[in-house]
DNA sequence: ATGAAAGCGCTAACAC
DNA sequence: GTGTTAGCGCTTTCAT
């Protein structure tokens, strides 16, 4: 890579000149800002970023910490956020914690040490569990902003990014009593983190709201096989007339699990789950979702940050936006 | 964040006695060494990475820049190349090139002027198509290594991961005709693609060389709805009795349709496909897959990059390391 | 045992 | 209009 000094070398003038004349600085005659002009495209010059983001500062760089690279959420996430980042020039460095607090701990450490200008987080499960936050609130003090998104903090103050779990699931329900559904289930394989309480909570309202029936909540932990558990969830709950699943993977489950055991959906019983596009593409019949528009939180998150980041000196209040979910109708439900 | 500067004027010392005493150099007293280390802890103390990384020219940061971090298999080789780099004091920045030449080439150009040592990279389908490959090279001639995996430009000398999708589905057509089927299609979402196109290769060389039956191939475009696309394949192909999916949505649609259709699985019609073990515990009966092992691809090429960097100066001879799939054999075939 | 100084690549205030 | 200089935070060689 060739650097100003080189450039100045061939050009026999000083460095500064070249770099003034680069950044098109009104102080270099035009003959010379033409002169190294061509030289620096001959050799495809470009300043280095190092040496930028030492002098000014700042990085252009985000970090993003997101617990599970292989959940299509944040998956999704991670790519409105990339893009929203690179329309304002900005490149993301990405850790996987992995859930764990350590891994979360030391990400934040580690690229909080001039790497970047900021954070944008999924809180870790352990994290979370633990309610461990002074991590957060250190690299805050340490003058780096961050923003959280859907699992998020809430004694840590800063911006954030969430979902209305609690309503998405308690429309959901209500709209499987509007198809008269008398036995509607509750599923969830997320039964540990914030927001799986959030939905299942929204399930419990509508149900007891309604009063025609008591909650029926299967929750499946890490180590169980989801398929057995689902298969006698409907051996025991012969009457079941409906599902709320709480993650995709429940959602689909229940679903196949139903047509194989010859009920007919969604003329015997309906299913509806948070779940993406290609996830309702690829069950028969089409399952009715609900969407978290995983792109445009990203989206939002990223914009929140850079805008602290742009605005420091501001000090604006912290905003919270909520990304409302909404449901879409397909094959799985009447 | 404070400096060594800081630390300096706080301890009465001078900005290099610091230096060395946090690394450890024996030229500094024991007494002092302490001293500093203790006021350092104190501080929370880190060398600031963007001056580390102008002073010694390099960045311990690794460029990934993948088509689309929504396919589950680009994501999990992420995971993997992550968790390989951070084991070696790595970072990871990630592009997202969206299949386009244009960001791909954006990425190699910002990133390469500073902000790593490397790239590991699948190559984006337009410049596949057009068989762009100068970025690269001129990539490479500036010093960068790079490292690409599954669709890799032949033409450029660097080290590779790649799987073997050929013999892949060579030996999964081979393994339905030991199952006596007679009338095995093939299904791929990916034609435009390197490997997908090695996939019917592989279908079509095991096909002829039984000779009993033509090839049976429905290719399926980015504008199709797969699902309609299937169904008609289906129906004009009646005696169909095994399929081969070149990727992991037509083989979770091909056998949820031959369900929808009222036929057995695996008793009338065989399925296997590329597919992920979450992919095969989504559907009834579980999918027959053909496993890429992501995580290990991931892990090879962060491995033979970081390999590259380090030993820069040997030179070594330029590798391709090949990741064989493997065919885990589950509820959709005999 | 400690410190001064140079230099990584760049920008910008300040000479001339 | 061009050049000199200082400085971002750090390591390291070379004095003292």
């Amino acid at each position: 890579m060739v650097t100003l000094k080189q450039l100045a070398k061939e050009l026999n003038v000083s460095i500064s000149t070249v770099s003034k004349a680069l950044n098109n600085s009104d102080e270099i005659g035009e003959e010379t800002v033409k002169r190294v002009k061509e030289l620096a495209n001959l050799y495809n010059y470009r300043p280095n970023k190092m040496a930028l983001s030492l002098k000014q500062n700042k990085t252009k760089t985000i970090g993003v910490i997101i617990p599970n690279i292989l959940s299509r959420f944040l998956a999704k996430v991670l790519f409105g956020i990339e893009r929203e980042a690179n329309k304002h020039g900005y490149n993301i460095i990405t850790c996987i914690s992995n859930e764990s607090l350590d891994k979360e701990k030391e990400s934040l450490q580690l690229l909080g040490s001039g790497s970047v200008d900021g954070f944008i987080l999924s809180v870790a499960q352990e994290s979370q569990v633990n309610n461990e936050i002074d991590h957060f609130k250190r690299t805050i003090s340490n003058g780096l902003p961050i923003v959280m998104f859907d699992r998020v903090a809430h004694d840590v103050m800063c911006d954030k990014v969430i979902v209305d779990d609690f309503d998405a699931t308690y429309n959901a329900t209500k709209s499987l009593i509007r198809e008269k559904r008398k036995n509607i289930g509750f599923i969830s394989n997320i039964n540990d983190i914030s927001v799986g309480k959030l939905r299942e909570r929204g399930y419990n309202k509508a149900i007891l709201e309604e009063g025609k029936q008591e909650p029926i909540v299967l929750k499946i932990k890490k180590k169980d096989d989801p398929q057995k558990k689902i298969k006698s969830f409907f051996k025991k709950n012969k009457g079941i007339d409906a599902i709320v699943g709480a993650d995709s993977s429940s959602g689909i489950i229940a679903l196949n699990m139903a047509v194989d055991l010859g009920l007919n959906v969604p003329k015997d019983i309906s299913v509806i789950a948070f779940a993406s596009k290609s996830d309702s593409n690829h069950t028969f019949p089409k399952l009715t979702t609900i969407r978290q528009h995983a792109k445009s939180i990203g989206t939002n998150a990223a914009e929140l940050l850079i805008h602290r980041i742009e605005n420091a000196a501001a000090n604006e209040r912290m905003k919270t936006k909520i990304v409302k979910t909404s449901l879409v109708k397909n094959k799985s439900t009447l």
